[in-house]
DNA sequence: CTCGGTGCAAAGCTTTTGCATCCGC
DNA sequence: GCGGATGCAAAAGCTTTGCACCGAG
């Protein structure tokens, strides 16, 4: 599931980060980062809280919410804010950059790449005179897979969908 | 401040479709979708509520929450979610297809139309399969605009910022 | 008159914060 | 040992829901 290489790159990542920014290097912040990296696709806060709780893993909230910015801000994790009022984030080195095509019906996450984008953002940021420094784009829409009607989800997303065992 | 007879025509396109829905013209709604066409540029549900009571106008949260949900399904109405966690609102009629820019310093919104978006849409729509009904595109970014500085928020923006008067 | 819509308040969910404790440096 | 980081729980903020009442059809 972890790619032991490409988590030790990541590592020194973060501990470079760390050390610029003179912040600690706690156990916590290298758990939360192997967790994430060992991830597949995208998650929120709490499927990654439940994860680490259901390892006996000894963490809080707190601390998830806290680590996650860190790596974010270091850009060794994106977050997304796919139309709903949940954060999801998503392991972004060593992966291609690429933009997200969403399933309106049954919620799934697809990824794709167009050169064009950077295009239209070297140009817009000139025109506009901004100094782009990232970008999101969410094309929504429904897949014509024949699964997709099997996985709806009702309206209100908004219950735990997660639990800690035991 | 309300263009009257865009209003007529937004407000015959909402009557269609409240009819087509069968559900009922309360004053309520078109008081709403007036309020919305009379404002500029984007705006969250708080400060669209408060507008409305600074008015003298007798309306809940829970209306406000419901009307515009309407009015997003008949695309009367855009809904965003600028990476924050409170959905932004937009009019949508009579107005050009556009995408937006962010200054992450002072949360300034700029608008841009590009038509290769468009292609690119088509393109990643057929090529993954998708029938892709609407996208969001938003560029993060910091504006070299002199009076950016000026306008800087708090990290955290979890505020109530507006208040009824009186 | 009926029952969908409204207002109000309470509940729900995500995220932030306060504080005592812990542990990296 | 100092002070930043953590865990926990409480609080805050946006949105949804339950319920009694109102009013559009």
């Amino acid at each position: 599931m972890l790619d032991n290489k490409l988590f030790e790159e990541v590592k020194k990542i973060f501990v470079a980060y760390l050390e610029k920014k003179e912040l600690r290097k706690t156990p916590e912040r290298f758990a939360i980062l192997e967790e994430i990296y060992s991830r597949k696709d995208h998650f929120d806060v709490e499927e990654l809280y439940i994860s680490m709780k259901n390892k006996n893993y000894r963490v809080s909230r707190a601390t998830v919410y806290n680590t996650l910015d860190l790596l974010v801000d270091c850009d060794l994790v994106t977050k997304h804010q796919f139309g709903k009022n949940l954060a999801q984030y998503e392991k972004s080195y060593g992966f291609k950059q690429h933009d997200h095509l969403l399933c309106v019906e049954c919620h799934k996450v697809l990824e794709f790449c167009d050169p064009r984008l950077q295009q239209i953002q070297d140009m817009v940021g000139e025109l506009m005179k901004f100094d782009i420094l990232h970008h999101s784009l969410v094309f929504y829409g429904q897949c014509t897979n024949p699964t997709c009607d099997g996985k709806k989800e009702p309206k209100s997303t908004q219950k735990r969908k997660y639990e800690i065992e035991d």
